[in-house]
DNA sequence: ATTTACCGTGCTT
DNA sequence: AAGCACGGTAAAT
């Protein structure tokens, strides 16, 4: 999987840009798939449109179902041992910060889950697990990049952006892969 | 069992 | 430019 970086806060993010969208269908949901003419930028489950606004506020949003429905069928038919083989480029737009923890994220595999201590260690900062947490939350291509497979470290809590429940229908499925 | 300290981000003042 | 709230964990109370 090709992956395309670039650095910026929230607040530049989108200018000049356009993202086309659409909703299509996904084992534990509607996933809503949005590229620019770089590749992937957007992946969010059950989530509407408003949402994708919320991160790209300068860029023009254009719904056109037929031009991301190759990239959905690819992602569904992927999921969830092979996601690594998807042919569309992810394009991930954060600090540095949070692109070195998304990083972390990818390198973990399909059926394991690891804790946000574990990444703030692996990036060099361990005593930064809470801003790991809230760089995590700010994925912004769930799925292929596995934010779910993050867990707390102490009992069941659970927390995901799209909802406690998503995230375990997600484990429970690539556990059972 | 509660509180404190730690870090990065984004929103508010 | 400074302050605040958020999010997870280990250590101190």
């Amino acid at each position: 999987m090709k992956v395309i970086t670039h650095t910026s806060s929230r607040a530049a993010r989108g200018k000049n840009l356009t993202i086309v969208w659409g909703e299509h269908d996904f084992p534990v949901g509607k996933i809503l798939v949005a590229l620019m003419a770089e590749g992937l930028c957007w992946l969010g489950i059950n989530c509407g449109v408003k949402k994708l606004r919320e991160n790209w506020q300068g860029a023009e949003l254009i719904e056109d179902k037929a031009a991301t429905a190759k990239a959905a069928r690819e992602i569904a038919h992927l999921w969830p041992q092979n996601l690594d083989k998807l042919s569309v480029p992810v394009v991930l737009y954060g600090t540095a910060f949070q692109l070195k923890v998304w990083k972390e994220l990818l390198k973990i595999k399909s059926g394991t889950t690891v804790t946000y201590g574990q990444i703030a260690r692996k990036i060099g900062k361990p005593a930064a697990m809470r801003a790991v947490g809230s760089a995590v939350g700010k994925n912004t291509v769930s799925i292929v990049v596995p934010c779910h497979r993050v867990v707390n470290e102490a009992s069941g809590k659970i927390n995901y952006g799209w909802g406690p429940a998503l995230k375990i229908a997600l484990l429970k499925g690539e556990k059972a892969a």
